[in-house]
RNA sequence: GCGCUCGUAGCUCAGCUGGAUAGAGCACUGGUUUGCGGUACCAGCGGUCACAUGUUCGAAUCAUGUCGGGCGCACCA
């Protein structure tokens, strides 16, 4: 919609046209500021070139009116324009807002180390994720959604030696002295266990089977990061494992060419010639490589695998490491203009304004499946979705947790609902409802229907811009619009029924298509819970 | 010290490719249909957009600086 104003707009004027929402919307549909720029090469007043450009539109079947007001220019969409669009989405559900982007992209993110449960950091960028992936692929592109798995180094020696303690002391009763780094929490039980029948008891008391020990019980990690992300919609396409690619490592350091040079026994990257602050190491003196290393192999790999663009989500603690990749990415002679990496910031939660108490149970971390439990997936997808994802956050539980308008995802959830709901009441037959004509609805139901079909424009903006909380900021501004128009204005057993019912699908569709992008399942009615 | 980032209402946050009177929710105060789900709606209260300078017809938005917060500056991952 908006594209096709703008293209007009750029045709007929010859130049790129912002296009804003007006001020108020009795003004219109769409505005521009475009006066004030011509102003200043014409040497002639804002409002007399607005004037004279308003006056320059006649009547087509695009545009109803075209004003000028205090300089700005302001459009109304046609009737029939709205109209025809709207009977086409409702015809076309699946195609509503959809495009044939094409573009291959590959998306990296969570990725984290198969060593124990998710927890509230990771998902948050597990959300954020998803949710570009999700816009993505309703907008056309090719996009592949991975995971990539640190399955070499020493958090893996770690892994076994945290589940050896832990065995030892909960099976062999041994009091055991804990090292300064482990890992620890509820998830090892079931491994210790798992291990001892698959291996004998002797394996916990083995130092030398540590590495033996954590290469199987990876998978099983795997197995409950997995289902942590499955429990909040959360699928991937690929999975990368660290382990496979070193194999490829001497034929990627001689790709890498004079990024790559030996001092006293170490290998290391010239990163400080590109964007870096110095040189890093990539193999140790004896031969171990470091954490760069495999994010050195595995970016050769993708980049090898032909993809048109990159995104790699990281934590924000690891923006740093950004100029090293990159730096690795041009030796290999590939474009690191291709390889975007977005940041996901800290979390820290609040429940009843205290801060949320990390349980030892847990292992003095904050986990994802916890959270999910207390307010559920969508709450979490929603919260996580409509924040900026580079900027920290603090929440509060507390307030997801109400069943009223206090709670976003419950307020839009409730508009959807009482959509359905209405219709179901009326004794208009679906025919009658899709049969009936968008026009001379009044000003209050006009907007709804513009609101309504402005959804193209978010989604697309949305992802262009990797601001996914533009989505929920929308969805909660049309439910509002609804919730009002609900209240303010009679539907059934008026002379309207029918076009008013047809309106309200409209709003329905945007609602459910939106929601779905956020990985959430509209509903068609509320059930109140009793606490 | 260097780099990245943030500073908007009492609180949590939108708005930032410059544009009309700076928004929402929470909190607080008051109100609402002889009717479709009041799980809703409306109104009031509340702002030197951290501060300063600059660019511009126009700055919360861009630039520079100052102050303050967070993060990073490993042969850890």
């Amino acid at each position: 919609m908006k594209q096709r104003v703008s293209a007009l707009l750029r045709e007929k004027f010859g130049r790129e046209v912002v296009l804003e929402k007006p001020r108020d919307r009795s003004f219109g549909h769409f505005a521009t500021p475009i006066a004030f720029s011509m102003a200043k090469e014409l040497r002639e007043s804002p409002m007399k070139i607005a004037e004279e450009l308003a006056s320059s539109f006649n009547e087509s079947d695009f545009f109803s009116s075209v004003d000028s007001v205090k300089g700005y220019l302001n459009f109304r969409l046609s009737e029939n324009f709205l109209n025809e669009y709207a009977a086409w989405a409702l015809k076309n559900p699946d195609q509503f807002a959809k495009q044939e982007k094409n573009e291959k992209i590959l998306l990296e993110f969570v990725s984290a180390n198969p060593t124990g449960p998710l927890h509230i950091g990771h998902a948050r960028g597990a959300v954020y994720g998803d949710t570009l992936y999700r816009l993505a692929k309703h907008l056309g592109y090719d996009i592949t959604a991975e995971y990539y798995v640190n399955d070499a180094g020493n958090q893996i020696d770690l892994l076994g030696l945290s589940i050896q303690l832990y065995g030892r002391e909960s099976i062999l009763k041994e009091s055991v002295e804990y090292p300064q780094s482990y890992y620890r929490g509820d998830y090892l039980a079931p491994l210790a266990q798992d291990a001892v029948v698959k291996f004998g008891i002797e394996i916990l008391s083995d130092e030398s089977r540590q590495k033996e020990l954590a290469l199987w019980a990876k998978d099983g990690v795997m197995e409950i990061i997995k289902k942590d992300l499955a429990a909040t919609n959360i699928f991937f396409d690929t999975f990368v494992y660290e382990s496979s690619l070193y194999k490829d490592w001497d034929r990627v350091m001689v790709k890498m060419g004079d990024g790559i040079y030996k001092k006293e026994d170490k290998v290391f990257i010239a990163s400080s010639q590109k964007s870096d602050d110095s040189d890093r190491v990539v193999v140790r003196e004896d031969g171990r490589p470091t954490y760069l290393a495999g994010d050195i192999v595995y970016h050769n790999q993708k980049f090898e695998r032909g993809y048109e663009h990159y995104i790699n989500i990281w934590g924000a603690d690891h923006h740093g490491y950004i100029a090293r990749v990159k730096a690795a990415v041009e030796f290999l002679g590939y474009e690191s203009a291709k390889l975007e990496v977005l940041l996901s910031q800290m979390v820290s939660l609040l429940k009843d304004g205290e801060p949320y108490k990390m349980s030892k149970r847990a292992g003095n971390v904050i986990l994802m499946s916890d959270i999910v439990e207390e307010i559920g997936a969508d709450a979490l997808r929603f919260i996580f979705a409509s924040k900026k994802s580079d900027t920290a956050l603090e929440f509060d539980l507390s307030e997801f947790k109400k069943q009223d308008s206090s709670n976003p995802i419950f307020y839009i959830q409730y508009a959807h609902a009482r959509i359905k709901t209405i219709i179901s009441k009326s004794d208009l037959s679906e025919d009658e409802i899709m049969s009936a004509t968008l026009k001379n609805l009044g000003e209050n139901a006009d907007m709804l229907m513009f609101d309504a079909l402005l959804l193209p424009e978010i989604i697309e903006d949305a992802f262009s811009s990797r601001q996914v909380q533009k989505l929920p900021e929308y969805l909660k501004s049309l439910a509002a619009s609804l919730h009002k128009f609900y209240y303010d204005c009679r539907i059934i057993g008026t002379e309207d029924e029918a076009k008013l019912l047809k309106l309200l699908m409209v709003v329905g569709l945007s609602l459910r298509t939106g929601l779905s992008l956020m990985g959430i399942t509209a509903k068609d009615y509320m059930t109140k819970e009793e606490d």
